[in-house]
DNA sequence: CGTGATTACGTTTATCGTAATTATA
DNA sequence: TATAATTACGATAAACGTAATCACG
């Protein structure tokens, strides 16, 4: 057994059992990855894949159990290839994080300065995309932390660190009938065009389900990805927003005003994912830390080591 | 990096870092070791062993990092020889348990009956020894399953599943004034001779406790890794004998009178300890629920995944 | 027939073991 | 000086890529 054929094995399930696609995704030629699968399952004395004569059609079933193992065995190559490049490197090595715009306008800035302040020689690189392409970046290896509010619950292989709390809040062109009285409610937001995020952002899924369970339809005329896009053109008079707190700066914002909008959305949990059974390196927890000081390095070792339910902010 | 570079690098590890040594149990060379070490050390561009001149000296902070990523990557390696012994074995493979006199004689007859009918393919081997020796053998892979009362606790890196319990008898010959009255106590205990379990075995600890809490000293005129050999002695008038509950047969030992203890010395807990992070075959199973019924493969699977915590009986 | 997997074969690389060398206790 | 690790070197083997073959849609 060689950690080739592993790889190999690995990569040619991964590709739908398409031999050629996974030698080209490795670099390498068609009848070598297809000779050592052959040499695997006779070390092994077990099929791995079930042949519809020169095809391959199927993983039997030691085959699943097999590739399982090596999918976490080349996990543990990689940690130690890690190993190698943290403390070869110097201490110069490479943080990317994988967000939100929401995260990276107003929530990470204060912790970004302090990161780089801290760890000059890391290169520390943002990706912005939605939470699905953040869980699944971070699920690939090709980030490290991925901070978001939505859908990392639904990838089983991220383990998730609850960080912060945070609420909505309403905000409308200063003197808008609608704020000029206290005691905002859904009902009465539901009369007027509204700007939110979009569907698959920064807690916009609690917006959805108050309105539903208040069996209310909001009339949403734009959504969008950021609250900097909304802000303008709610101050535009298009409509009011509905907006992180942390997006509204009442000096900056001082054409818009702003109703906390707690009782009626809720708080959400803005939660870092891991990738499971990934080696973290000194940088990877000062970061987490910095961000979440209620993470120190041995929490977030308990929640890697554990089965998969949420520790609990 | 290969797989037997690892192989070597933890084989010299857990040598006390003696390349020639390690070299020897693998069935190698020592300059093959030496030199696969020190090209995985290039390709991961960290010093592994500390060198003093020819000499190793100590493993680095990374080597130690890495070590323990690798033990951990070649279990799983293992693991897939063993996915691969299991399916294309035919039914047929073998189970070694590790345990002592008392569970072999008076808890395990049964168990291991009912085993053989349902795999009459398995070869089922006991090993006999002391708790430590157990541990021992359960850890480094020469047994499957660990089964004893005492010791395992002190193994991290064996998972312990609580199995049963089980409390001491005092037995005595027919119409031994100890025995003649009830209520027996600990200090009248201490007034005869006493004959019970090596301090190794079967409880002992408790039983050793317990005087120490009564601030009494037992005379222990003999002691025995079996209550067989203690069951003789106390026949031919020795002494009392201490020994396991179930080891007391009425009409066997019909020269002999029992009085239960539990109120002396409390209750023993039997454990079954696994190799952490092993994988276990279909009959590990089936062998684990039909010694201990309330442990079907879900609960020793999720002891197994989980921090190390005890499982509460 | 075209796509995609296996078989055949020659080149290259790396692994292994023996022998020689070097450094320490 | 004896023990133990590294270096040098030659034989063996295995991995890789190209080319040819074979099965299926």
């Amino acid at each position: 057994m060689k950690l080739q054929q592993l790889r190999y094995l690995v990569e040619v399930a991964r590709r739908g059992l398409h031999v050629s696609e996974a030698a080209e995704a490795l670099y390498t030629s068609q009848p070598g990855v297809s000779k050592q699968i052959k040499l695997l399952e006779d070390e092994l004395g077990v099929v791995i894949f079930e042949r519809a004569g020169k095809r391959l059609a199927s993983v039997t079933e030691p085959g699943r159990e097999v590739i399982a193992i090596a999918e976490r065995l080349l996990r543990e190559a990689e940690n130690i290839k890690r190993v190698g490049e943290e403390y070869a490197g110097g201490g110069n090595g490479s943080l990317v994080i994988a967000t939100t715009h929401t995260q990276a306008r107003y929530a990470l800035p204060e912790v970004v300065k302090r990161f780089v302040d801290r760890h000059p020689s890391v290169r520390l690189s943002m990706h912005q995309g939605n939470p699905t392409q953040i869980a699944e970046w971070t699920q690939k290896g090709e980030a490290d932390i991925a901070i978001a509010t939505e859908a990392l619950e639904l990838y089983p292989q991220l383990v998730m660190l609850p960080c912060y709390q945070w609420v909505h809040c309403v905000i409308a062109p200063v003197g808008h009938p609608a704020v000029a009285n206290g005691g905002l409610t859904l009902a009465e937001l539901a009369r007027w065009p509204l700007i939110t995020y979009d569907p698959a952002f920064s807690g916009r899924s609690r917006i959805n389900s108050a309105f539903e369970r208040a069996q209310l339809t909001p009339n949403i005329v734009l959504s969008a990805i950021d609250a900097d896009v909304i802000k303008t053109y709610v101050e535009l008079g298009l409509g009011l927003g509905i907006i992180a707190r942390m997006a509204y700066d009442p000096v900056r914002d001082s054409g818009l005003v702003a109703v906390d909008a707690e009782h009626l959305f809720g708080a959400n949990t803005t939660r870092i994912g891991l990738r499971r059974g990934v080696r973290l390196r000194r940088y990877d927890y000062d970061f987490i830390e910095l961000f979440a000081p209620h993470l120190p390095r041995r929490a977030v070792d308990m929640a890697m080591a554990g089965g998969g339910e949420e520790y609990q902010l």
